[in-house]
DNA sequence: CTTAACTTGTGAATTCGTTCACAAGCCCGA
DNA sequence: TCGGGCTTGTGAACGAATTCACAAGTTAAG
C-alpha cells in the first residue's frame, strides 16, 4: 500500500459498504458516487476521491457495480477473513458486545472473555466462556486472537493494555474512557462514549 | 460563541477536563501546557491553540490553575448544570448504558427507557423504569428530555429518530451502526463499534 | 455515425487543522 | 531592582483533507 490514508477515508469506506450490502439485497446492479454521497451525507467528489486512492473501480458515465464495489471493499478492508477477538473485563458492556450479532456478520470470532473475579469465572456470557485473566498470557499463545476488545474500568486501562501488548496483540479497541499510551505499532481505537455526550451537551449549550 | 469551534478540539478539551479532574483529586494546584499535552498524546501548542479559541486562562511562566481551568472548561463543554436523558431501546447496550456511572458523574440524569416490547415494558433496567414507547411523544412534553439515546436495531433508527426529532429533542447520541439523516438544528452523534473494528481490520490489512 | 446526457477520475484550488517560533509576561532568587 | 528561567498566547507557516472543475470515457437514441 503505497501512501498513508487517512483514518476519515478508511471510516467512509466502511459505510460504503453497508450501503453497497443494503442496495445488493435490493438487487440493484450499479450505484453512482452522487447516490453513495446522498446515502452518507458527503459529497460525489468524496466519494470518489476516497475511492481513487486504491484503484479506478468505476465506468464513466453510468457507475459503480454494486457487487464489484462491495467486494473491492470487503478487500480493502480485510474483511476477506475471518479475525479472532478476545474481550477483556465481563462486565455489563463485556455482555453487550458479546451478544452484539455485527461481529459475527463481518467475520469477527468471539474466542473468549476474560475477567479477574471468581464469581464471574467459568461461566458463559452469551455463550462466550469467560476465562481467568491470570491464563491471559497462556491462552493468547495458543489461540493466538488478533483483536482485543478492553472493557475494563479506566483506572485499570492502561495496566491491562500494557499487558496485552506484551501478549503480541497488534489491536485493540478500547471502551474505558481514558487515554491509553501504546507502542507505534499497535493500533488502539477507543470508543468514549463520555466524550460524545459532552460534545453534545457542548453543542446543545452553544448554539447561535 | 463567535466562530465555529472543530470537532476534534471539543473531544480535546473533554480529555483535558478529565486529565484536570485526576490531578485536582491529586491536590495539584498548577499544570503546564506541555503536561497536559503529555496526558493527551498530543503536543503543547496545540492544547494552547484549544484554549485560545475560548480565552486566556493561563499565567506566562507558570501554567494553568488547575481548579480554575477545570472550571472553565466544564462552563464550555457544558457541564455546569443537569442534561436529563432518555434512552431508546431497553436492549442490551440500553442495560448497560443504565447502569453507567459516568452519566450520573457528568450530570448526565437518566429520566426512563423506552421500549415497545410488552415483557420490558414496566420492569425496570437498574432502577430505571422501561416505559412503553407509544406514550414518548406525552412524556417528552411532559418532561422535556434533552438528550435522547438511540439504542435500538439499525433498520428502525432513522425511523425512531424521525420521531424523535418531531418532539423537539435537539441532541442525539445515536448507538444503531447506521448513517442518519437528521435537520441541521439537530445533533446527532454516533458511536459505531462496527466501523472502529473495521478500521482495525485496515490496519491489520495494511501494515507497511 | 453523431449527438446528448451522464458519470468517473484526478490535478488544482481551497479550506481547515496543526505545528512552529517567538515576543510578552510572570516568578524567584540574589 | 535586575536577570535568568520558564511558560503562555498567537500570528505565520505548513500540511492534510475536502471541494472544484473539467477532460475523458460510456451509453443510448435517432
Amino acid at each position: 500500500m503505497a501512501k498513508r490514508i487517512a483514518d476519515s477515508t478508511v471510516r467512509r469506506l466502511s459505510a460504503y459498504l453497508r450501503f453497497l450490502e443494503d442496495f445488493e439485497s435490493r438487487g440493484l446492479e450499479t450505484i453512482s458516487s452522487e447516490e453513495l454521497a446522498r446515502r452518507g451525507g458527503t459529497t460525489s467528489a468524496q466519494v470518489r476521491k476516497d475511492l481513487s486512492f486504491f484503484g479506478a473501480f468505476g465506468k464513466r458515465g453510468l457507475g459503480y457495480s454494486v457487487p464489484e464495489l462491495a467486494g473491492r471493499l470487503r478487500e480493502i478492508l480485510g474483511l476477506g477473513r475471518e479475525w479472532k477477538v478476545i474481550i477483556i473485563g465481563a462486565g455489563k458492556i463485556g455482555a453487550a458486545l458479546a451478544q452484539y450479532r455485527g461481529f459475527r456478520q463481518r467475520g469477527f470470532l468471539i474466542l473468549a472473555a476474560y475477567d479477574a473475579n471468581d464469581e464471574k469465572i467459568g461461566r458463559k456470557l452469551e455463550g462466550i466462556p469467560v476465562r481467568d485473566i491470570s491464563q491471559l498470557e497462556r491462552d493468547v499463545r495458543q489461540d493466538r486472537p488478533d483483536i482485543a476488545v478492553l472493557t475494563v474500568p479506566a483506572d485499570e486501562a492502561q495496566r491491562v493494555l500494557d499487558r496485552v501488548v506484551k501478549t503480541g496483540i497488534k489491536a485493540i479497541l478500547n471502551f474505558a474512557p481514558t487515554q491509553l499510551q501504546a507502542p507505534a505499532d499497535v493500533t488502539v481505537k477507543t470508543v468514549n462514549m463520555a466524550m460524545e455526550l459532552e460534545g453534545l451537551s457542548y453543542a446543545l449549550t452553544n448554539r447561535e
